[in-house]
DNA sequence: CGCTTTTGACCTGCGC
DNA sequence: GCGCAGGTCAAAAGCG
């Protein structure tokens, strides 16, 4: 147990960063998941780092950060609040190395169902898109139902780390990720997945 | 022995 | 201006 905390200089330095500009730099990509273990072998070494309860979810959300120096992806891993048996990743950022260092099983979603996939840059596309012919779909147009889908799975943004701002994808809601679960998982999308 | 996990504290931004 | 919620850090413990 964590006994004697004995110098805690400095915690906590993070938070939502740079003051003025939102650190929503990277882009996003998040799945929902029929599993019954939060944390899916993807190939990659993932470290988690947090854990924090969810306002509106019993479930807490966990934090991990890909192990690989050079390499600040990080992933959000939390269970909807909906239906439990549901966990929803969220990978920020996209892998700067192909393979895993050490590792190289490829994806393996040990008991993972893949139930839908939103967001904009997938880490591993061929993985779970191939897969399991996930339905890749922009973080918006789950928002604002467009009678049209997107041409591309990926929307338009570089790798270089430009992409198109969250306002642009979210016009109701700037801030704030307001809960991944409620921006993302609409009730009746994870409803309809479930009772297929 | 090294890496991962756990957990509380701290910081920042936004909403009211 | 204050409070809340989200996100990150850092140290110790546990495990392989």
């Amino acid at each position: 147990m964590r006994a004697l905390r004995a110098c805690r200089s400095r915690k906590g330095g993070g938070g939502k960063g740079k003051k003025g500009q939102k650190r929503q730099r990277e882009p996003r990509f998040a799945f929902m998941t029929k599993s019954d273990i939060e944390h899916l072998d993807d190939g990659y070494r993932w470290r988690k780092y947090g854990q924090k309860p969810v306002k509106d979810s019993p479930f807490p959300r966990s934090y991990y950060r890909c192990t690989t120096v050079s390499c600040g992806v990080k992933k959000r891993v939390e269970r909807s609040s909906a239906d439990p048996t549901i966990v929803v990743t969220t990978y920020e950022g996209q892998h700067n190395h192909s393979s895993p260092a050490g590792h190289h099983h490829g994806a393996r979603l040990h008991h993972g169902k893949p139930l839908a996939a939103f967001g904009e840059s997938p880490p591993t596309p061929q993985h779970y898109n191939s897969a399991y012919s996930l339905p890749l779909q922009r973080l918006g147009s789950l928002q604002q139902p467009s009678p049209s889908p997107p041409p591309a799975p990926y929307p338009p943004f570089n790798a270089a780390g430009g992409r198109v701002p969250r306002e642009e994808l979210f016009p109701g809601s700037s801030s704030r990720d307001q809960g991944l679960l409620q921006d993302l998982l609409p009730q009746n999308f994870v409803r309809m997945s479930r009772e297929r």
